[in-house]
DNA sequence: CATTCTGTTGAACAGTTGTTCAGTGCGAGC
DNA sequence: GCTCGCACTGAACAACTGTTCAACAGAATG
């Protein structure tokens, strides 16, 4: 089940990914792969059962390193940027792998989104106590709502890069001169938030009802639900 | 060019956007859409003299589709809702049609979305004139990433279903009973932002050099940067 | 040296794909 | 009633796909 580091069947694993990030998943086959591993395309099936079964290997893969890395910065403290562990340059194709397939339900991504998650409420929890984030009424919709923006953003780099000038695939993309564009106005929102305190204290019944019973279809707070839902 | 609704073409059109939405991109055959369709294979290429062109003109309607209903919506005022006007019923798989295309770059899309960001500009002008959002340093950012911050959700609307029990491509949306689990963190955000105060001054110089000179490799304030990238 | 074993090959197979096109049916116009 | 025109059909085609497998090389083992 492990593969071994600089055989031939990491080289191939590491062609899929390069090939699924560049090629996108439907427009990989075996025989594409096969060329850029510079082996037959028999062999990527001999080493991987299927075409499927590698795409699981680089799933598995993909949360291996993942996993690797988020325990070394995890002794560096703790960071809001979930994306960081994969952005260091060993796998050039990683970040971009992982913007294909995280709009497909693959059970692996799944498992890997369900990490992002629960380690970014921890962050989120230890970053209260620090006195650097304010507290949530609500810390797990809180961290899946920051990890799914974070993670759409990814999945959605071609619009960004066309409308902010950023790429988020880029490993030197921290490095970026026009990266600002791209922080400034999410540390705004961070900072700040986006409603004035008026907007919000003359909307406040509508939302603590919203947060005890949800919207319904003729709850009173419509006509605001519909203004505010974002 | 234009297309008249209830001909066959219009049918087989409809079930592209279906075969689409259901199945994926590369889940879509010739095939497959003429039996959606009720009509033979060579019907379907006879219309749109390739499937390259079959999915040009799904994208074509999708984006002639949100101008029809933008229009009918700017008479109700401004609404922070992108999406609003694709969730009517009348066309029950366009949104996830949207969701599938939204992260593969095709041109149409990439209009689509332009417009969103420039209307969304509009509307949160409006929202500030009118004492309901703060002020932007940087209004046309603030638009691009709340824009697509929404759009990115719901290119991950199945993690989004797995971890708050929301299904944004759901016609009936509106009325689910978990809506509040999306609609709660997202105000909170929304409404207050996240970071306090006190991290947001002691920052503050470190924000002001990004607004000026962007990010550097080497800049002084990496380390905060890191932290705080989302 | 002979033999086994492991990893790799590349030709071949069956299935699916987009696309073509001669032929069919049917309704409008005369 | 006849004919024309048009939309549609569905069998056929070439190009691809994932996958199989007999053959092969070369190192390790006896």
């Amino acid at each position: 089940m492990e593969i071994e580091e600089r055989s031939t069947a990491a080289r191939i694993r590491d062609a899929a990914i390069e090939c699924f990030a560049t090629e996108g998943i439907g427009g990989t086959t075996a025989r594409r792969v096969a060329a850029i591993a510079g082996v037959s395309p028999g062999s990527v099936i001999n080493h991987f059962g299927s075409m499927e079964g590698l795409r699981e290997a680089c799933d598995r893969y993909l949360l291996s390193v993942t996993r690797d890395r988020k325990e070394r910065a995890m002794t560096a403290g703790p960071n809001l940027d979930v994306l960081a562990s994969l952005r260091d340059g060993t796998h050039p194709h990683l970040m971009a792998y992982l913007a294909e397939v995280l709009s497909d339900g693959s059970p692996s991504v799944a498992e890997l989104v369900d990490g992002m998650v629960s380690d970014a409420e921890g962050y989120l929890a230890q970053g209260v106590e620090s006195g650097m984030l304010q507290p949530s009424d609500d810390p797990h919709g809180r961290a899946v709502i920051m990890v799914i923006w974070n993670l759409g953003l990814l999945s959605m780099h071609h619009h960004l890069f066309r409308l902010l000038d950023v790429d988020l695939t880029d490993p030197a993309f921290a490095s970026t001169p026009a990266i600002g564009n791209y922080i400034r106005p999410i540390m705004e929102i961070y900072g700040n938030g986006v409603f004035t305190a008026e907007f919000m204290s003359s909307t406040r019944e509508a939302m603590t009802a919203l947060a005890e019973h949800g919207v319904t279809p003729d709850s009173p707070e419509e006509g605001n639900a519909q203004e505010g839902t974002p």
